[in-house]
DNA sequence: CGCTTTATGGACCGATGTTCCATAAGGAGT
DNA sequence: ACTCCTTATGGAACATCGGTCCATAAAGCG
C-alpha cells in the first residue's frame, strides 16, 4: 500500500512522505550505528517501511546518499555562528577544530568529504576559510592557494586520523589496537627503522587532537609568518 | 588443470607459480586500468589464469589486497636513495613531493594509506620523516607530533587532491570537471559565498601539486620558526 | 612408496546495488 | 465529474560481487 504523497496545500510535504532530507537523516542513523558497510537499501527502506526502488527516486545512487550525508555531518560544525571579532588566525584555528569534532563524531563521514568542493556545506567551509585569509594581508593572489591548501590540511588529516576508527569497531578498541601496533614497531629493526622503535611510547600515549591541532598551528604558524614578514 | 606449484630445488617459486606479489601486482596493473570498482577477485583470477578460490590462499581478502597495492605504490617513492647532505627540510620537501607523485600515478591508491602506518613502505615513510625532523633541533619530546602531523599532511592532502581523479574518468575531463565546477561557483550567491564567487578563475587555472607545496611550505616554514626561534 | 603439506580452481552461497514496472494518489484542464 | 498527467511508491527481478567449500593434485619427506 503507497503511502499519501504530494504536497499538502500549505506547500509543506505530507508527514508521512519522503523526502531526501528524511532519507539522509535515516542514512546518517545507519551509519553512525553499524559503518559504512552496514548501509544498505534494504535496510534503509525497511527503516522507512519502504522498498528500495522508492529511495531511488530521491536519490540517485549509494554514493550520492553517502556524499550527501557526509556534507550534513560537515554542516554540524557551523552551527554556532563564527564569533565576530578575532584575529583571523583564532579564527582559522577554531573552525578547523569544530570541523575535526563534527567528522569526530561520525567517523564514517571523514573519509567522503571531497575536493574541490561541490556540496553545500563543503562550499562554506572553503568560502569562510577564504575570507579569513583574505583578512591576513597576505596578497590577494595567494588567497586561493593558501585558502585550499588549508581547507584540504582539515579535511584530508581528519581523515587520515579519523577514517581508521570508522573501521575498527569500538572506541574501547583504540588502546589495543595502539599497543598491538607499537608492539609491532618494537620488534623492528633499529637499524632500518631508528625513529619508529624509539617512539612507542608516544604512539601509545598520543591524542588524536593533539596531533591534528599540532600541524594546524605549524601550518598557521607559516602563514603568519609569511604574511607578516 | 592446476599449474605447478611448491617451490623449484634452488628455493625460488617456480615461474608460473602464483604468490603474493605476483597477485598484488595483477591486482595494481587492474586497478590502474579499471581504477577500484573494476577489481574483481574473478577478473583477477582470470588474468592469472586461475580461479578466484586460490587467490584466497594469499591474500585474506579485497581489503588487504588493495591496502598492499597501495602500499606498494607507496614505495614508488623511495626508489631513489635519499639524497645524502641537505637540510631536513628540504629533505622533508623532496620527500613529501616523492609521495605525491608516486600517488599522483596511481590515484586509485591515495585513499588508501592509512594511519598509524602498519605497512613496510608507509613505516619507511613515518621513519624517514621522524629521522629529519630530528635533524631539526625541535626538542625530542615533540619529535613524534610533530612527525606524525607532517606524515598525515603528505598522505591526507595527497589524498584530497588526488582521490576525485579516481573516480572521474580521464585526466582530459579534468579541465570539463573544474570548468563545471567554476560555472556551479559563480551562480552561487555573493552575499552566502563572498570568497567563492570571485575566485572562480583561480579554480580554472590552478596547478594541483602547486596546492600540495603551498600547505607543505607553509607547514615546513612553521617547523623551521618554531625549531629556530 | 604412502603420508603430509601446500596449493589450486571451479562450484556455490548469500548479499548487494540497481533497474523495472505495475500501481496509486494528487493536480490541472475541461 | 471525468480524463490525463505528473509524482511517487514498493516489491520483484537481474546481474554481479566477495567469500567459502571442497575435491583434487603436485611436491616434499620419510
Amino acid at each position: 500500500m503507497p503511502r499519501t504523497r504530494g504536497r499538502a496545500p500549505d506547500g509543506k510535504w505530507r508527514a508521512d512522505a519522503l523526502s531526501r532530507e528524511i532519507i539522509v537523516g535515516a542514512a546518517i542513523a545507519l551509519l553512525d550505528e553499524l559503518g559504512e558497510r552496514g548501509l544498505t537499501f534494504r535496510l534503509l527502506a525497511k527503516q522507512l517501511n519502504t522498498g528500495p526502488g522508492a529511495l531511488y527516486w530521491h536519490v540517485t545512487n549509494k554514493d550520492e546518499l553517502v556524499a550527501l550525508a557526509a556534507d550534513e555531518v560537515l554542516g554540524h560544525a557551523f552551527t554556532a555562528p563564527p564569533p565576530p571579532e578575532e584575529s583571523a588566525g583564532a579564527g582559522l584555528r577554531a573552525l578547523a577544530i569544530a570541523v575535526f569534532d563534527a567528522l569526530d563524531q561520525h567517523p564514517w563521514a571523514a573519509s567522503h568529504v571531497n575536493a574541490p568542493p561541490t556540496l553545500a556545506n563543503a562550499l562554506r567551509l572553503l568560502d569562510r576559510i577564504g575570507t579569513l585569509v583574505a583578512r591576513t594581508g597576505l596578497p590577494a593572489e595567494r588567497h586561493f592557494a593558501v585558502s585550499t591548501a588549508i581547507s584540504y590540511y582539515i579535511t584530508g588529516v581528519s581523515a587520515q586520523i579519523i577514517a581508521p576508527r570508522a573501521t575498527a569497531v569500538a572506541a574501547t578498541d583504540r588502546d589495543a589496537f595502539l599497543a598491538q601496533t607499537a608492539e609491532h614497531w618494537e620488534k623492528l629493526d633499529p637499524a632500518d627503522y631508528p625513529f619508529l622503535t624509539r617512539t612507542t611510547t608516544d604512539l601509545r600515549d598520543h591524542d588524536d587532537r593533539d596531533q591534528f591541532t599540532t600541524g594546524l598551528d605549524l601550518l598557521l604558524d607559516g602563514l603568519n609568518t609569511t604574511a607578516n614578514p
